[in-house]
DNA sequence: CATAAAAAAGATAAAAAAGTCTTTTAATCT
DNA sequence: AGATTAAAAGACTTTTTTATCTTTTTTATG
């Protein structure tokens, strides 16, 4: 579904979303850690979230990663589509080239609306909606 | 969600349900061109069902692949397990190690019910299943 | 200004997945 | 029996994904 690289992406996020603010930054080694992702890689993909503004970044003493208050209303698909590419999430799961909802493949309708709504969440629930659940105790960042 | 050796392997069986028999066995290379599913991967992943009594084959002049009444039988979920292991359908789509429904990760619920039920289908469905769906124009195999 | 801290950038390496090629084995058919 | 056909087996190659390492740039601070 998700590619290792989104999940590290998306869990990183999250982190920050929970943990950092612009007075309180994060470094990458400190997302690292908690979260069982290999450092080095976790900075690449930050380096690429922080190109295009998923996340903020600043250098030097005292820097580190936050979210600004615009990174926060990000919606997730674009995490995922920056970094496993547009079409992973809505192509049939068979990857067939004529399936659809009237043509539908033997498999289609297993996997039902379920993928169809994953996508319609994931192209409508921002940062600050997952941060609100978590804050209402309805979900919880594991690690 | 699934690799793409599992859903090569979904289609050819999906194939041979659909056009080969005891009497009609058909061979890898004629499975390959109306899937567009390389030739000589296929034969590895035909040999890798076979081998696992997802379908069956003989050898030799006139020989091919075909299913079984007992190939017939056999439920998706033996298919993706053999080929793409067996937790790939089940781990929780952050891949986080606590997340359950009782302690949900922030996209568990947006998955919600939806992959929880695909693995459900994929352990109740058969082969049969399916071809009885197309044979009842429920679905097609659109090649 | 010098030093240190941390991200950005880029090059490289390792592992996994996807795909190919060659040889062997089993079956069929003159 | 000999030739032929097609799967099985095994070795090998390529591509993609995941991961690491090194150097450069930016910023803060003594």
């Amino acid at each position: 579904m998700l590619s290792n690289s989104s999940k590290y992406a998306l869990t990183a996020v999250l982190y920050l979303a929970v943990n950092a603010s612009y007075e309180h930054k994060i470094q990458a080694k400190d997302i690292s850690e908690p979260t069982a992702i290999p450092k080095a890689y976790l900075a690449k993909i930050l380096q690429e979230l922080s190109k295009h503004q998923i996340v903020s970044s600043v250098k030097g003493p005292n820097g580190g990663f936050y979210l600004s208050e615009e990174n926060r209303t990000v919606h997730l698909i674009k995490i995922v589509d920056l970094i496993d590419g547009k079409d992973r999430l809505t192509s049939c799961v068979l990857s067939l080239k004529d399936c659809n909802a009237n043509h539908p493949c033997p498999l289609h309708d297993m996997v039902g609306t379920a993928k169809t709504r994953f996508f319609i969440k994931m192209n409508t629930t921002t940062i600050n909606d997952l941060v609100s659940n978590i804050k209402e105790g309805k979900s919880f960042l594991p690690l």
